[in-house]
Order: C-alpha cells, then sequence, then structure tokens
DNA sequence: ATATGTGCAAATGCTTTGCAACGCC
DNA sequence: GGCGTTGCAAAGCATTTGCACATAT
C-alpha cells in the first residue's frame, strides 16, 4: 500500500543524517541545496504519511509550525530540547502517562492524548556570563522519568 | 501607555462570562453575535497584548492556533482540554515537575522550562466523534497528579 | 496635542488540495 | 494496467501588517 518513490527514499536519506528536529520546509530547502528535485506538496505529504506511520516524530513549535526528525524511539516518549541548538534527548515518563490518563478520566474525558515538550539549555549553550549554577547534587527520588 | 478603549473593554468582557479556552476568531465571532462591533484585527491584538502582560493565559492547540482565556491561577499549572468545546480543567503536577527538572539536570540542561497539555473529548463530545485515532490501552497508578 | 488604538483590506507564512501526468508493484 | 504518487499552482487558514482615521489621556 506504501510505495518506493525516488522522492520518499530521498526525505528519508535526507531525515537520516539529520539528527535535529527540522521543518517541513527547512527539509524542503536541504534537499534542493542537495540536488534532489522534489517539490514542496511531495514532501509535506511525504513527512504526514511517514509521522502517521510512525517512522518520524513530531513536534510543534510554539508558533504551530511542525518540526520533524527521524524517530529514534518507536513508542511515546517526549523531548528535551535545547532552545539554542535544537539538540535533543529523549525520554520516557511512564508514571506521567498513567498520572494523565488516570486525571482524565475522572474528569470524564475521553480519546486523549498529551502533548509534553522540556526546553532549555543544553551544557553548550547554558551560561555564557556570570552563571551561578547551584549545580549541587540532585535529590533522587526513584526515577519516574528515564531516558531513553 | 494602556489605553481603555470600548473595545479592549469588550474583548475582555466577553472573555469574563466565559472559561473555556477559545480562539482569536471565536472570541470575536461571540462579540459579533453579542452585537459587539470590534474587528478582527483588534481582538487578534488585544488577545496578544493582554497575554503579554499576563491578563490571559494562553495555549497553544495541537494544529498552532492559540487558545485564550482569562487567568484563574497565575500559578504553574497545566490543562485538560475537550478538543471540541474547549471546557478546560486545571491540574497541578507536583511530581512531574521535580521529575522534569531532574531529568534536564541529568542531561546539563539549564534554565529548564516545560509544556504540558492534555488534550480529549469530555463527557458532552465523547461519542459522536468520527476520530479512529488508534489509541494505546492505559493502566493506572495512583494519582500524582491533582486537580487544582 | 499626541501617542495609542482601531478598522479594513492586503499581505504573510505554513499547509492542504484539485487534477492531470507519472511510475511502482 | 491500476492505483498510489507526484508536481504545480491555486486555495485555505490563522495571523499579521500598512495606513489613514479615530480617540483616550
Amino acid at each position: 500500500m506504501q510505495r518506493n518513490t525516488r522522492q520518499r527514499t530521498a526525505i528519508l536519506e535526507t531525515l537520516s543524517r539529520q539528527d535535529d528536529f527540522r521543518s517541513a520546509q527547512q527539509i524542503h530547502e536541504q534537499m534542493k541545496a542537495d540536488g534532489e528535485t522534489v517539490g514542496l506538496a511531495t514532501v509535506y505529504r511525504n513527512l504526514q504519511t511517514l509521522a502517521r506511520s510512525g517512522r518520524l516524530d513530531v513536534l510543534v513549535a510554539g508558533d504551530g509550525e511542525s518540526l520533524y526528525r527521524q524517530c529514534e524511539d518507536t513508542g511515546h516518549h517526549h523531548h528535551l530540547v535545547c532552545r539554542e541548538c535544537g539538540r535533543t534527548v529523549e525520554f520516557l515518563a511512564p508514571k506521567l502517562e498513567s498520572s494523565m490518563s488516570a486525571i482524565a478520566h475522572e474528569h470524564g474525558f475521553t480519546d486523549v492524548d498529551h502533548t509534553l515538550e522540556v526546553f532549555g539549555l543544553c551544557t553548550d549553550h547554558s551560561g555564557q556570563d556570570a552563571d551561578s549554577e547551584p549545580e549541587q547534587p540532585d535529590e533522587d527520588d526513584e526515577d519516574e522519568a528515564r531516558t531513553r
């Protein structure tokens, strides 16, 4: 039902050489720069298809633009994204999932879905100024969230 | 610096009679229905201004549309929102907060911030939706999240 | 008076769609 | 050969902006 076209292959190939989140347009431009000739609409259609089939990770930026990248993990997970460079760490938060579903059900909500994204500054972009970070060992409770 | 115009007053008044998240367009229509004559651009401009000054709560829906409503609580909290009618329940998830900050620190991220929004169908809109999205079964543990 | 706010229409920017041509399977 | 795919341009949408006019303070 899903065919292998030159275009789809090129899109996947482009994505595979890239591990930060990128918009459809950025991906399209990148491909054009690489000499690929693929229509913008095709890029959109494929990103959508691939995302729906779970092969891509989608992230909606604050302004509503959709960002994609290759999946590292096909299951449900969240992202810790650097506001400066887009560097991304995936993580799981199983307790969160059940917690959300529980609270939703308590209120009679069904077909529940949620979005959780964490933004911050990674090691390379944290404090280029008088950074007085209280870098003391963090309280560890058990981990309810685990890096992938 | 901020003036009291008939339009701004009307917008605030409309919002005050309403406690679910609504889009700029919905708010505009509502006002029109109420006999108010305010330009759509004015609604957009004011919602933006008010949100920036902290008088309104903003929420970005999955498709990138911005939803607004009057603030109920100025502290940090999350929302359980009905995809159909915008009906909203606020809740706290204290464990989530510490969990997120812990995982962020583990990866050397600082200045961490996060967004968590839960979307679903409330009791009035669960049945008739033709939306056949594959839903994974959930197991529930204790709740670490509490309704506000 | 004058900085702000407003209305309208045109402009943006991202994304989707109609449709004829194309090319996997 | 049939049906998913593609390309292009046009259409959609939510939102923004340019500009002349109106108005709070």
